[in-house]
DNA sequence: TGTACATCAGTGAACGCGCGTTCACTGATGTAC
DNA sequence: TGTACATCAGTGAACGCGCGTTCACTGATGTAC
């Protein structure tokens, strides 16, 4: 027997969620600090005061979209990095993992970088704490594989780092390109990782 | 015999300045499309309607902050990139010349980092159009060592373009750490430059 | 060197506007009996 | 099932405030003769 939320909150839960997307959209040509809440709840089609019944402020709402762009990635990630075939392969498979999830979710994508750097200090270390954890994520599943034998834990742990700050601005590159970049992109983010690979292999020499 | 301004072009260009110097300092905790053009004049102590005298806006300010930020460092990083030395020392010149800009200024590299991707579109691009520029330097750069026979052009200018994305990333990461982590980010950033050197070494294997 | 006029960086007042926040309210939903 | 009361998401009006922009102005600097 499935729990189910009463209609006050199911209506709630709806209302939030429309201003959330609503941020989203408005956040695609500005940054969050210059977001306004009347413009949100303008968007949403409702009184700017009821804006309070969902969040303290823009800032509140944008580390909601922090958790929400980037909260259900995790077990994306660890499912990418899984080590099944051989390093081309694997390579192609994260690389088109950063493509689709580019084109599913552009606006999270954009939101996510510019406010890593941006102006709004609480959403920067909502989106640094998640950034860390796909780290570790992501280090763990490394430390796991048998290439990386004899490798001390900070080095896997800075390897690590250097998958998911490739995979940011991979993702980056990709908004920021015209519509017909795309590919060149892409293939430019995977010689840049079987680089990185080649540097791996190496790495114990 | 120099030639020397008049006093109305010499006073004129040190208010300019003096706006620059007092927006990059407000920028510190905020992102330019929050920054307001009454804030930056109040600050310098003048009428907010001077501020038309030197911009068009604060659009027009950014845009002259990159310029000041990235135009002066082509030179230093073309001097950086001189392949004397061995690879080790080559990345410990690197990754201290990184320290050092952000250490002496490092206004101006935040200021870079938050609009790289921030919500004011011309400014953006005149920090692409640099970052791109720094990336070709360093690709003529590589291109001329000995270790680069046989790459591809494209090769050359990928492996370039990981190089400024990697000191963009270790300047904001020096700058978002604490101040003790500065040696942990700078000991992680040489080791990533090591990972990327033994790549290089074994592209062509 | 002196004079008369032109230039133009910076002033100060004024404007209309949209902002964030508060408040008492309404009416649908939830709960207790 | 019905009734009486509590909760609370959303309303609409009001507030004071700082914003960007305009305008006619001032007075020091520059220029022509």
């Amino acid at each position: 027997m499935s729990h189910t939320l009463g209609i006050r909150q199911a209506q709630k839960q709806k209302t939030r969620q429309a201003l959330m997307d609503s941020a989203l959209q408005l956040l695609e040509h500005q940054s969050l600090s210059s977001l306004g809440l009347r413009e949100v709840t303008r968007a949403v089609g409702m009184a700017p005061a009821a804006f309070y019944r969902h969040f303290t402020g823009t800032a509140d709402l944008g580390v909601a979209l922090v958790e929400q762009a980037l909260g259900s990635l995790h077990d994306t990630i660890r499912a990418a990095i899984v080590t099944t075939g051989s390093s081309e392969e694997r390579i192609d498979r994260a690389v088109a993992l950063i493509a689709a999830q580019v084109r599913t979710h552009p606006a999270h994508v954009r939101f996510i970088a510019r406010e890593r750097h941006g102006g709004v200090a609480p959403v920067r270390e909502a989106i640094g704490v998640q950034l860390r954890a796909f780290g570790d994520e992501v280090a763990e599943a490394l430390g796991a594989d048998p290439e990386s034998a004899g490798w001390t834990p900070e080095d896997v742990r800075m390897l690590a780092g250097m998958y998911v700050d490739h995979m940011v601005m991979t993702a980056s590159a990709l908004l920021e390109g015209d519509e017909g970049s795309e590919e060149a992109v892409l293939a430019t983010a995977r010689a840049q990782l079987r680089l990185v690979t080649l540097g791996r292999h190496h790495w114990l020499d």
